[in-house]
DNA sequence: TCCCAGGTGTCTC
DNA sequence: GAGACACATGGG
C-alpha cells in the first residue's frame, strides 16, 4: 500500500466498503465455500493450494467415492495411500503429507466434532494451524472463516489481483499487512468476510482475469483500468 | 506447446 | 529477510 497518511487510509477503507456495496449489488449475498461440510472445507483448502478448484473437485470425488470425507477414516489414511488419490489436484505427494498432517491435528484435537471449531477464538486457532506443517496464513485464514466460520479475512491470488487493480493495494504487500487492511476497514463480521470473499472470487474468474475483459465488470467506474481492451497486458 | 491456477517449505545469499 | 526454486495436474 502506497501512501499511509491517517487521509489516505481513511480514502482506501472509503472505497473498500464502497467496493463491497458495488459487488453485493451485483452478485448478492454469496455465502460460499465450495464444499458442504467443515472436513470438506479443510481439505479443499488444502488441495487448492497453487491449484484451480477444478482440479481439486475431482479429487474431491474420489475421495467422497470412498467415504473418504470423513475425519476418522481419513486421518487413518498414511501419506502413501492418499497421494494416489488426491493425484488430480497437483503437487500431490506434497498435498498428501499436509492433508494426513491437519486431519492428524484435527482429529486430536476435536474428535469428530468439528463444529467445536466454532467456539474457538480465531486467532488462536490459527496459530494451532499455522504449526501444521503444509498450512500456512491462507490456509489457515480459509479454515477458519470457512470451516469454523470464525471472523478472519482470506487473502488469496484473487484478492491481491482486484484490490491491486482497483488500486487499493499494490498487491505485494506481505500477508498480514494485506489482512490488517481488510481488518481495519470493515466491522469484524464473519459472514461479511465469507461473503465479500466470495464475491472477488465470483468477479476475478468472471471478469478480473489476468488478461481482463473489462467489459461488464461492476467496479469499472471504480476502476483505474476501465477502458482497457481484452489485448491489454 | 505454453501459460496459468484460490500456496508452502526449503535453500541460498 | 528476500528471492529462487521445487512440487505436478489439468484446462484453455
Amino acid at each position: 500500500m502506497s501512501t499511509n497518511t491517517p487521509a489516505a487510509a481513511r480514502l482506501r477503507r472509503s472505497r473498500l466498503r464502497m467496493v463491497y456495496e458495488r459487488l453485493l449489488v451485483r452478485f448478492g449475498h454469496a455465502g460460499w465455500w465450495p464444499g458442504e461440510t467443515a472436513l470438506e472445507v479443510c481439505v479443499g483448502a488444502v488441495l487448492v493450494q497453487n491449484t484451480s478448484w477444478s482440479n481439486v473437485e475431482k479429487a474431491l470425488a474420489v475421495l467422497r467415492g470412498r467415504g473418504l470425507l470423513d475425519l476418522q477414516p481419513l486421518a487413518r489414511l498414511s501419506p502413501d495411500a492418499l497421494a494416489p488419490l488426491v493425484r488430480s489436484s497437483g503437487t500431490f505427494r506434497v498435498k498428501a503429507r499436509r492433508l494426513h498432517a491437519l486431519v492428524v491435528f484435527l482429529e486430536a484435537r476435536y474428535g469428530r466434532g468439528l463444529e467445536r471449531m466454532r467456539e474457538e477464538d480465531p486467532w488462536e486457532l490459527r496459530r494451532a494451524l499455522l504449526e501444521v506443517p503444509g498450512i500456512g496464513r491462507e490456509t489457515a485464514d480459509s479454515i477458519v472463516l470457512y470451516a469454523a466460520g470464525l471472523p478472519l479475512f482470506v487473502v488469496d491470488a484473487y484478492t491481491r489481483r482486484v484490490f491491486s487493480r482497483l488500486g487499493l493495494v499494490r498487491g505485494d504487500e506481505p500477508y498480514d499487512e494485506l489482512q490488517r487492511f481488510f481488518h481495519e476497514s470493515l466491522p469484524r463480521d464473519a459472514a461479511l468476510f465469507n461473503d465479500f470473499h466470495a464475491q472477488v472470487v465470483t468477479l476475478a474468474k468472471d471478469v478480473c482475469r489476468p488478461r481482463p475483459r473489462c467489459s461488464g465488470c461492476p467496479l469499472r467506474r471504480l476502476c483505474p483500468r476501465r477502458g482497457v481492451s481484452s489485448a491489454a497486458p
